[in-house]
RNA sequence: GCCCGAGUGGCGGAAUGGUAGACGCAGCGGAUUCAAAAUCCGCCACCGCAAGGUAUGUCGGUUCGAGUCCGACCUCGGGUACCA
């Protein structure tokens, strides 16, 4: 061993080993038990992040810590390669998105690999890979037989200057991000999976979720959004042909005595009529649909409505009838596109009422309150008791669930509604007008109407010929990609030019991986061995949409018999880490407009911080990195600078892995003198001489069993910063320690080896130099003697009033009694007590006694 | 707007309802050195001379005991269905 800690040297050296002896293979064992850690594979940007760093370094101690407690390993990794900014750099800067594409994933690639990861590189693909994707398409006509997939109109952003239809990231306030024009909602016919169809097993299979964040797992039963609601009929007065009846549904169907009005969606096919005939609302409807389609947009912009002079009349008071108003934030796509307004108990409804002067009579006041004027919307939680004054049920207190049960059940027996269970949850579009995806494999016939391709002709191909000089979809003016024969009748048909949303791309590679070049999707052996995934790791950002998604691709695959049933919830386990962090530095231009600067360009010092020039710099406290504010730290800078392991180390210290770390310079440079302290500590260990004895062996063997309890608990709790905090204070045992020297080699042994999974490196330098056997990478797991972990003393604080004012030494075991006898005669404790007497004495055995005077 | 989180020393953070501040960074003092770097040893929440008091975003509550549980609020972050 070299007296000097020389990462450059040791991390080649042992990948080297690594790859030779083949190690990150993974092997379908049936003597072993099976492990699949996978981390959400990334988007190939071209550069990689600390954040990725972090990710993939998670994904890595836990997979190189159970592999050495036996497990058969699977840890793959590829490229989540379709998508819009290959799309955008052709755009501004020429090129091709398959080169650009393929150039960023090399680019990765190579800084991905001097961290040392326990990838199974073999395993390796691109979504944008043909292979992959024709599998994709194979599987979508699976889907599209088994009716798991279907056509409809849906809206989308139009950009009416660039005639191009816009992602909700390209409408800024309202407006194209390229053109400026005003976005407007168009309707186009596009594809969709039927996940609404599975709302409730998705629901209700989130109880079985145990190992996964009961955050996500609410977020997405609220995304899910189950209720309870009445829907009915009201009849309308005045109303087009066709039209003499409005549905609506609502969830407070107790309230229905409040309505004041009834409102429909600009899209709702009544306010489509109208606006045939009327070019007042036409214009209403045409300012209406300005605005992007974001639920966002929609909630929060101006509330507009326009009285269509249609009447409703009431469902239990014939004689009374509310106005039909069109208004801008009612979302066709949720209920009936139709709702009854109740301004007294919705603030929505209440802010819509005050705005057009209509009345706001109430159903309910609080308990024992006299029914008064509002001010704002009364809306007390529905489990809450109120008085009903003019509800369904009148003078009575109850709470809301129990009044609108109540409700619905009135109206199914007078027979004007029923209670039905409807779900938020909308199908999943995932038509694109875009080239950079996977094409949907099919074609339309003017005679046979929408026809699958045959599976014998996928993948369906994205021709490289395109060009990106105009906006658009290039494969719309692609004559030669798309001008095709019918695959059923042989006459002149198009492809769909559509391609399909990139979550379709990674809602199953974690599938793909078990069988990655199959020339089928999958290959149930495979599938059967690897799946589940029993470790997810990625950001919190996925809680939603991609695991959402994942998790009905995966029963849809089931269904298609892609996927065992046991793999309907594909993810055992998910944990969702932060993000990496960094201050921002800023100064200003002679024109006042502000200009940013990576870290690497700022000198920092007490005051503050300068350029190398001495320009003063602004510090902004913490952000997510990114490239615009030029607050990234480059991990190949760190790497060239300490070493992996060093990188690897230190964003897994400090901040607990599901909290956002902040990166500081500091903080790399100490984790690096740290690994050379451990370096000469080793290397003082290993030149001992060997008959060398000392006071220290029971208490550092006690330490050693301490360490690999406190180091295996943490790693399993995904407690990574404890383990690191444990290895530190293990770390300044040994060196303080004075002990017989195989006892300390034995513990610095072990220290190496509690390291491996965080700095696998540095772990096998230390473990040949005292004399492992083989590779640590292949080493069992250190195990405890429990022997050595029982304490038989304790100390107690002692608590006056819930204040610490003094402590006592006791035997383990030592009956309360006698504790309480000792904490009483206790010099401190008298004193304290000053003679009042005592009411109550707590003893809580081995943790505390608090004295109650 | 709506849904979900998070807020603890100068900083990152630790703490099965039971001694708030483990571990690390920064800082301070010392040793070593001609000197410095590196290294090693020690100190380190705030107020107070001390006794002691005050402290976990804010305000209130439950409890013998609250960072932890409950209620209201503030600030920051994630998501909001075509960013991935």
């Amino acid at each position: 061993m070299s007296s000097r800690y020389e990462p450059s040297v040791i991390e080649t050296k042992w990948q080297s080993a690594w790859d030779e002896a083949g190690v990150f293979t993974a092997k379908a064992d049936p003597a072993k038990p099976k492990y699949y850690v996978l981390e959400m594979f990334p988007y190939p940007s071209g550069r990689i992040h600390m954040g990725h760093v972090r990710n993939y370094t998670m994904g890595d101690v836990v997979a190189r810590y159970k592999a050495s407690c036996g497990f058969s390993v699977l840890h793959p990794m590829g490229w989540d390669a379709f998508g819009m900014p290959a799309e955008n750099a052709a755009m501004e800067r020429g090129g091709h998105p398959r080169d650009w594409t393929y150039g960023n994933i090399a680019d990765m690639k190579a800084q991905m690999k001097p961290l040392g990861l326990s990838i199974d590189w073999s395993r390796e693909f691109a979504t944008c890979d043909p292979e992959y994707y024709g599998q994709q398409q194979a599987m979508f006509l699976d889907m599209l037989e088994k009716g798991l997939v279907y056509r409809k109109a849906a809206v989308v952003n139009w950009d009416p200057v660039d005639m191009t239809v816009l992602a909700n990231e390209q409408v800024i306030d309202g407006k194209g991000w390229r053109s400026g024009a005003a976005v407007e909602r168009r309707e186009l016919t596009q594809w969709f999976f039927r996940i609404s169809d599975m709302a409730g097993d998705l629901l209700d299979s989130l109880d079985g979720l145990t190992h996964w964040p009961e955050k996500v797992r609410l977020m997405q039963a609220n995304w899910i959004g189950k209720s309870r609601g009445l829907q009915f009929a009201f009849e309308t007065v005045g109303a087009p042909e066709g039209f003499d009846r409005l549905e609506v549904y609502t969830t407070r169907p107790d309230t229905l005595m409040g309505a004041s009005f009834a409102g429909i969606s600009p899209d709702h096919p009544l306010a489509k009529a109208l606006e045939a005939q009327d070019p007042k609302i036409a214009a209403f409807v045409a300012e209406a649909r300005r605005g992007g389609t974001t639920e966002e947009a929609l909630q929060t912009a101006e509330k507009l409505g326009m009285d269509t002079g249609i009447r409703v009349k009431h469902p239990l008071d014939p004689a009374r009838e509310l106005p039909v108003y069109i208004a801008n934030f009612i979302l066709m796509d949720y209920g009936t596109g139709a709702i009854f307004g109740c301004p007294a108990h919705d603030q929505r409804d209440f802010e819509f009422a005050s705005k057009y002067g209509l009345p706001i009579p109430s159903v309910f006041v609080a308990e024992g309150a006299q029914e008064a004027p509002l001010a704002e919307a009364f809306t007390p939680a529905k489990s809450e008791p109120v008085q009903y004054i003019r509800g369904v049920v009148t003078n009575r207190v109850m709470t809301g669930d129990e009044a609108l049960a109540e409700a619905i059940k009135l109206a199914e027996d007078k027979g004007f509604g029923q209670g039905v269970t409807k779900f938020r949850l909308r199908d999943w579009g995932l038509s694109r007008q875009r080239y950079w995806g996977c094409p949907i494999p099919v074609v339309h016939c003017p005679a046979c109407g929408v026809v699958p391709e045959k599976k014998e002709n996928l993948p369906v191909e994205l021709p490289y010929d395109v060009s990106f000089d105009k906006p658009g979809n290039p494969l719309d003016r692609h004559p030669s990609w798309r001008d095709v024969a019918c695959p059923n009748c042989g006459a002149a048909a198009k492809r769909e030019t559509d391609t399909m949303d990139t979550f379709v791309d990674s809602s199953w590679y974690y599938a793909r991986f078990t069988s990655p070049r199959a020339q089928t999707p999958t290959v149930a052996a495979d599938a059967d061995y690897w799946m589940n995934v029993d470790q997810y790791i990625g950001g919190i950002e996925h809680a939603i949409l991609h695991l959402l998604y994942s998790r009905f691709f995966a029963r849809a695959m089931n269904e298609t018999g892609h996927l065992p049933a046991r793999s309907r919830e594909p993810f055992e386990a998910l944990f969702t880490q932060g993000m990496v962090t960094h201050e921002i530095y800023k100064t200003t231009d002679d024109k006042g407009r502000p200009v940013w600067h990576l870290p690497e360009e700022v000198i920092r010092t007490d005051e503050g911080a300068t350029l190398k020039d001495g320009t003063p710099v602004e510090i902004i406290p913490s952000a997510k990195m990114s490239k615009s504010k030029k607050n990234v730290v480059d991990p190949m800078n760190i790497i060239a600078a300490y070493g992996a392991d060093t990188a690897r180390w230190f964003v897994m210290s400090d901040s607990p892995p599901e909290r956002d770390v902040e990166w500081t310079a500091a903080g790399a440079e100490a984790t690096h003198k740290h690994l050379s302290r451990v370096w000469s500590l080793c290397s003082r260990i290993g030149t001992m001489p060997a008959d060398h004895t000392g006071p220290g062996d029971t208490d550092l063997r006690k330490a050693t069993a301490r360490a690999v309890e406190e180091v295996t608990r943490s790693i399993e709790s995904f407690a990574f910063n404890k383990a690191i905090a444990g290895l530190y204070a293990f770390t300044n045992t040994i060196a303080k320690a004075d002990a017989s020297t195989p006892v300390m080699k034995e513990a610095m042994r072990t220290l190496g080896q509690l390291m491996s999974p965080m700095t696998p490196h540095i772990a096998e330098s230390i473990w040949a130099y005292q004399g492992g056997q083989g590779l640590c990478a292949r080493a069992p797991w250190p195990k405890a003697d429990p022997a050595l972990l029982v304490d038989d003393t304790v100390t107690l604080p002692i608590q006056i009033n819930g204040k610490r004012r003094a402590e006592i030494s006791v035997a383990k075991d030592l009956p309360a009694p006698e504790v309480e006898k000792l904490a009483l005669a206790h010099e401190d404790v008298v004193k304290f007590l000053a003679g009042n007497p005592v009411k109550k004495i707590i003893v809580v055995p081995g943790r505390i006694i608090n004295v109650v005077a």
